[in-house]
DNA sequence: CCCGGAACCTGAAGGC
DNA sequence: TGCCTTCAGGTTCCGG
């Protein structure tokens, strides 16, 4: 499930196959992926034109297009951006057939996924927290926002609003770093806490990144090679096998529907 | 503003 | 073996 490192990685590898060159159509298999505009717009609008840039934002995909406006891509729980020239994989929605002969694939099991063309980015980004990465992501702005929040702090880490991207894995394999527990109130954590939390997310992250993604589920990279994050997980999906520092079986409870993993004695 | 739950989807996994 | 139920989870929407 592509969350901040799954989608970096798309977007790095996925980059020097498609910018600068033109989208010559794009046949949508699940016209119900599309959010805006109408199918008919759509078309029109999408073809011949070409693609000046790539960028990630939250776990957003931007492909900037020439003449203003962009395609939005979110590939939600089982999404998938595969380039190729041959015969489209199993579960493919879209393909977006480009001018070199090649394709992008959206391939997507869950039909979770989505596409959008819009004048402007902001109309969709807007509602984004702060990039977790970039320097503006202090330990003091991380607790401002826990500030209010009653909320256990597994469910606050999760709101696209306050952080963007990260997604139920890394706030897992974070809370475990940090030594917190899922559970614990978001206004509640000290401020050691909290630095101890920044830190934690930066770096799980970043390493993520550098092992190109975790391929728990159906995440493939955009030539179809899995990553190796998920094999570096201490407490993700990791229900009843050994804590990596003490030994206890990794717990899993639900936190607002979503499986929780971490180590009861370690996470307080 | 804050919080929690349902809905959207379908393949995989588990129960009987 | 096979049918049935449950689970997985990012985002949006809705009600309290």
């Amino acid at each position: 499930m592509p969350e901040l490192p799954e989608v970096e990685t798309i977007k790095n590898e996925l980059l020097p196959h498609v910018v600068w060159r033109t989208i010559k159509s794009v046949t949508l298999y699940w016209e119900r992926m599309l959010r805006q505009p109408s199918p008919a717009e759509f078309y029109s609008g999408i073809s011949e034109r070409k693609i000046t840039g790539l960028s990630r934002r939250g776990k957003y995909l931007v492909f900037k297009l020439d003449g203003g406006g962009c395609l939005i891509a979110h590939l939600k729980m089982s999404g998938s951006l595969l380039i190729g020239r041959d015969s489209p994989p199993e579960y493919t929605r879209a393909i977006i057939h480009l001018d070199d002969g090649s394709n992008i694939f959206f391939r997507d099991p869950r039909k979770f996924g989505n596409l959008q063309l819009v004048k402007d980015s902001v109309t969709v980004l807007c509602k984004l927290g702060i990039e977790p990465l970039s320097p503006d992501f202090t330990p003091e702005i991380l607790y401002d926002s826990f500030n209010k929040r009653k909320a256990p702090v597994k469910a606050v880490l999760l709101d696209q609003s306050l952080i963007a991207g990260i997604g139920n894995m890394y706030a897992d394999e974070a809370l475990f770093t940090a030594g917190i527990h899922p559970s614990r109130p978001a206004n509640n954590l000290s401020r050691t806490e909290v630095k101890r939390l920044h830190s934690a997310l930066r770096d799980v992250l970043q390493k993520a990144i550098g092992n190109k993604g975790a391929s728990v589920n159906t995440y493939f990279r955009p030539g179809g090679e899995q990553g190796t994050a998920h094999s570096h997980f201490r407490v993700a999906h990791r229900g009843g096998k050994p804590c990596p520092a003490c030994g206890t079986p990794i717990q899993r409870i639900p936190i607002r529907h979503r499986g929780s993993y971490f180590c009861p004695k370690c996470q307080a």
